[in-house]
DNA sequence: GATTTTGTTCATTATTTCTTGAACATTCTG
DNA sequence: CAGAATGTTCAAGAAATAATGAACAAAATC
């Protein structure tokens, strides 16, 4: 049922040779088969902890990873930057990034004369909050009328069970209520964070 | 990254042939090779309706569907009924009631004279969300000052970069007061519905 | 106390989800 | 426009999670 926490190395050790890895980065030259960019105490314990926590919204360990190293970094990184100190694949890093980014979890920072786009976290309670429910639980919520409806009409009249079933959608139908108050207050005390 | 619904047989067509199937209920002895117990458009509509809500919560299917069963059901089944009825195997029906009963999701009905357990679905949403809050999201929060502080340790002092980092953990510790508001506030008021 | 009924546990198998890496698309640069 | 840099997509493999069913435990009945 998940919600255990994956014991796996947090930043794999692969000796993984990528290719000849000439200059990936064009304003430091003084690294190439140097351990490059380790992370630091701060990184590792925040990386972790983004991990953690990700994981109990059943989320990929890759997404959590992303985060928890921009998070945890005062400079923008790009794609390249992430890849390298993550040792993750650029296909993860890539689709993490651009879940984050729906998310509006990650900030594109534009530096003059910089191809690579560099990211930022964001770390406004209530935009993280507002993202979250418009890609993750709106969803599901919107189409609720309609599954209401599909279950009402399922109900055959005349039956003795048909009066519990009413009764049934009755339920339903004020759990939907309570998510159409609860998630504007989220929203709200969310704001004030 | 989930979120989709998978199409699966809601009710399983295995012609699974379990053992003789020689009377598995004492108290009804005219069905046999018989479709037995077929669920009305009203349990397959409601069954339907849970798998993909609690798929939404990245629970497994069979737990809906065991939840779907009862929220659609007016008698008390047992462990048996349920297996019956969805075609899961004991082992998922098992663990399935077991998880739902610990949420409070369900409710152990004693009939006189009956040996096997009956449950009830459990529909208070005050009941529900308390549950859900006390299993799934506490936990992660009760930990949350221990970690915090493992944040607040991996910080090097001196170093130019500590003064962001003690920014970080101030948003975090924010993230935290936050939850602290909000949760009661949840409970609070899905005791109005 | 042997047998039957009821329910749990857990190794195995099936299914789903995640990651990788290489191919592809796109944009920039000279 | 050719070539390089950057980023995306997706098939294949790896890893994680769920479902099955048979063995086991516990409790009730005879």
């Amino acid at each position: 049922m998940e919600t255990t926490v994956k014991p796996k190395k947090l930043v794999r050790t692969s000796a993984r040779t990528t290719g000849g890895s000439l200059s990936s980065n064009g304003s430091n030259g003084t690294r190439d088969l140097v351990p490059r960019q380790a992370l630091d105490s701060f990184q590792l314990q925040a990386i972790s902890f983004f991990v953690h926590a990700f994981a109990a919204l059943s989320l990929p360990r890759s997404i959590g990873e992303i985060y928890g190293l921009l998070f945890s970094t005062e400079e923008a990184l790009s794609l390249d930057d992430i890849i390298e100190r993550l040792r993750i694949s650029k296909g993860s890093a890539s689709e993490g990034l651009r879940w984050l980014r729906s998310l509006g979890a990650v900030n594109p920072v534009y530096l003059p004369g910089v191809r690579k786009e560099h990211f930022t976290a964001e770390t406004s309670l209530r935009k993280l909050a507002t993202g979250y429910l418009r890609d993750r639980i709106n969803p599901h919520l919107e189409n609720g009328p309609e599954r209401l409806h599909l279950l009402q009409e399922s109900i055959v009249e005349g039956l003795p069970q048909s009066s519990f079933q009413k009764s049934r959608i009755g339920q339903v139908a004020g759990w939907y209520k309570f998510m159409g108050k609860i998630l504007p207050l989220v929203k709200a005390l969310a704001g004030k964070f």
